[in-house]
DNA sequence: GCCGTTTTCGGCCCGACTGTTTTCAGTCG
């Protein structure tokens, strides 16, 4: 039986839904939503880890919740689930699925006869609910909730396009005068490589104005809710947009709440309360004289608290909470350290397997000059095997090395490194001849075709290649589209190893729907030794611009400089790689 | 049902907005 993270998620949250309508402990309810919330943000398969006996490390899953896993993967079903779901219709649990409408609201949806979805796209259409006891206002919240979340089905933006669509409100934003400040919020603010909502903050001492300009914003379709403090809308783009107004002097406990993430702030309000405080959106009040301290930047509420602020990027409760007590956090990895893009694709043409690029190499020299690097590495992909003989294909090789001789011969501005991409087969072997392989200053291998192997051929397959000795960089290791495909299943742990066993880096691509490796995976690759490359996999200059993202991942995966072997100056660089 | 610098029992984050509520429940973040 196949048990993914979100099916066992939605599983506990249908049986926290059915505590809900039996009027259980609040706290128990929690409890399964609690558990919910950790599998779904889990990378590795809870399944795998309750075969590995890990079920313990995992937070929120404790003695109950544990042995109901057991019972579920071991037989295929839970016994007391079944019994605590049995007298509530099907339909309820589907309905949850709409923003917007909770327990109560499906349990009365289902008991005005209505099936599923369809039908209720259907009755709302035919305006046959209006009999039953639905308001006007309830079933025009359902009508916009269950478009919604039809919307919601073709995915989460992406982390650069929600950051280009809040780039936009912000500017709006700050053509009223009246507004100090404005920021995001959220997972954008978290980085996180898929965003739902764009969630904003702004100071100013005078809400009313602000409040009117935000909903004169142009693009608004609809607003959902408005209140002193708070306006949620939709714009066109069918995003749904909140905006979160404060005072300058608690602009930052508003920022610090919002920011999230939800287990971040939950876990950071107990140590607050521990320090005889209790934190809010406002402030810190302390509890035993009811004074309130004001916040005006995020750095106050934890600076309050005796504590270092950690980047909004590992805001997500594992370990950071301890560590910021502590006074022990890293430096953590930032755009001004990178001194090169090791995997751009120029347009030579080099008859590859995959696409070309569209820049010349010289466009890329000049990119990469602009941005103070060191050093770029023009790594297209390999002459296509189907189409060349071994000869052909190092007769193009060493064409293209000529081409970036003569390139660094003619400018010093930017190193340029002789590289290529290469196709791991199913294998694990590469279809370049090793002659081939030698006119490179070193090769990246990547997986670019049987994405969904069995997980021992995909172990096998990675740890083969990185047993290459030319090969030193894995691109893209697990493969993952967003919204598009699921990443490769592979022993990720034995893949780590090999790769800081043989001093192999793996890529961070920064490309927006890749993202790859995940941030989680980056944390746990590290704890290894692994070393990082985080590059961009351009195919046009301009696409050199979104590092930005990779280092987000590179931050959320804990890395500080000396993670990253492209945040390392040249002879570093060049030792590591064993370069002249 | 989870969890522990105090606590293996007794706590569990805190508040805004909507609806039709004249004091609160439902939903969300």
């Amino acid at each position: 039986m196949d048990f993914s993270n979100a099916k066992v998620a939605h599983m506990l949250r249908d049986v926290a839904t059915a505590y809900t309508l039996k009027k259980a402990n609040n706290f128990q309810i929690r409890a399964y939503e609690n558990a919910a919330d950790t599998i779904e943000r889990l990378t590795s398969e809870l399944k795998d880890l309750w075969q590995d006996q890990q079920l313990d490390n995992v937070p929120g899953i404790g003695e109950s919740l544990k042995a109901y896993l057991d019972e579920l993967f071991r037989t295929g079903e839970v016994k007391h689930w079944i019994d605590i779901k049995k007298d509530i219709p099907e339909s309820v649990f589907s309905f949850l699925d709409i923003p917007g409408v909770g327990p109560q609201t499906a349990l009365k949806l289902s008991s005005a006869g209505v099936v599923d979805l369809v039908d209720l796209e259907n009755k709302l259409e035919n305006r046959e609910l209006q009999k039953a006891d639905f308001s006007q206002k309830l079933l025009d919240k359902l009508k916009i909730g269950l478009k919604q979340s039809q919307s919601l089905k073709t995915g989460r933006m992406l982390l650069p396009y929600a950051f280009i669509q809040a780039q936009k409100i912000l500017d709006y934003l700050k053509q009223d005068n009246s507004v100090l400040k404005a920021d995001v919020l959220g997972s954008l603010r978290r980085m996180v490589a898929t965003v739902g909502d764009l969630d904003f903050a702004i100071s100013t001492n005078n809400p009313e104005k602000v409040m009117k300009h935000i909903l004169n914003m142009p693009g608004i379709k609809e607003v959902i809710e408005k209140g002193e403090t708070k306006a949620a809308i939709f714009i066109s783009e069918g995003i749904h947009v909140d905006f979160l107004i404060a005072k300058p002097e608690v602009y930052g406990a508003l920022l610090q709440h919002f920011t999230g993430s939800k287990s971040h702030n939950i876990h950071l309000r107990s140590y607050a309360e521990s320090k005889g405080f209790s934190l809010s959106e406002y402030g810190l009040l302390k509890v035993k004289n009811k004074e309130l301290i004001n916040c005006e930047t995020e750095e106050e509420v934890y600076s309050n608290l005796g504590m270092q602020t950690p980047i909004p990027e590992i805001r997500e409760n594992t370990g950071e909470i301890e560590m910021a007590i502590k006074h022990s956090l890293p430096t953590f990895i930032k755009p001004e350290d990178i001194k090169g893009d090791l995997h751009l694709h120029s347009n030579f043409n080099i008859e590859p397997s995959h696409d070309l690029g569209v820049s010349t190499m010289h466009q890329l020299i000049e990119k990469g000059q602009s941005l103070g690097y060191e050093y770029i590495g023009a790594s297209e992909h390999q002459p296509s095997k189907a189409n060349h003989s071994p000869e052909q294909v190092i007769e193009l090789i060493n064409n293209k090395k000529k081409v970036v001789e003569q390139l660094n011969y003619s400018q010093k501005s930017v190193r340029v490194l002789n590289l290529l991409e290469l196709d791991i087969m199913t294998d694990g072997l590469v279809s370049v001849p090793e002659e081939g392989l030698k006119l490179l200053d070193f090769a990246l291998a990547g997986v670019h075709s049987s994405h969904h192997q069995p997980k021992e051929e995909m172990t096998k397959r990675l740890i083969k290649a990185l047993e290459n000795p030319y090969i030193k960089v894995i691109t893209h290791p697990t493969g993952r589209l967003l919204n598009e495909r699921e990443a490769s299943d592979a022993d990720w742990d034995l893949v780590f190893k090999t790769a800081a066993t043989h001093k192999k880096a793996l890529e961070i691509s920064a490309y927006p729907n890749r993202l790859d490796l995940s941030d989680y995976l980056v944390r746990r690759a590290k704890e290894y030794g692994v070393k990082f490359v985080i590059s961009t996999d351009s195919h046009e200059v301009s696409q050199m611009d979104l590092m930005f993202f990779g280092i987000s991942v590179g931050r959320r995966g804990w890395l500080t400089k000396e993670d990253v072997v492209n945040a390392w100056d040249w002879p570093k660089f060049a030792k590591w790689f064993n370069l002249d």
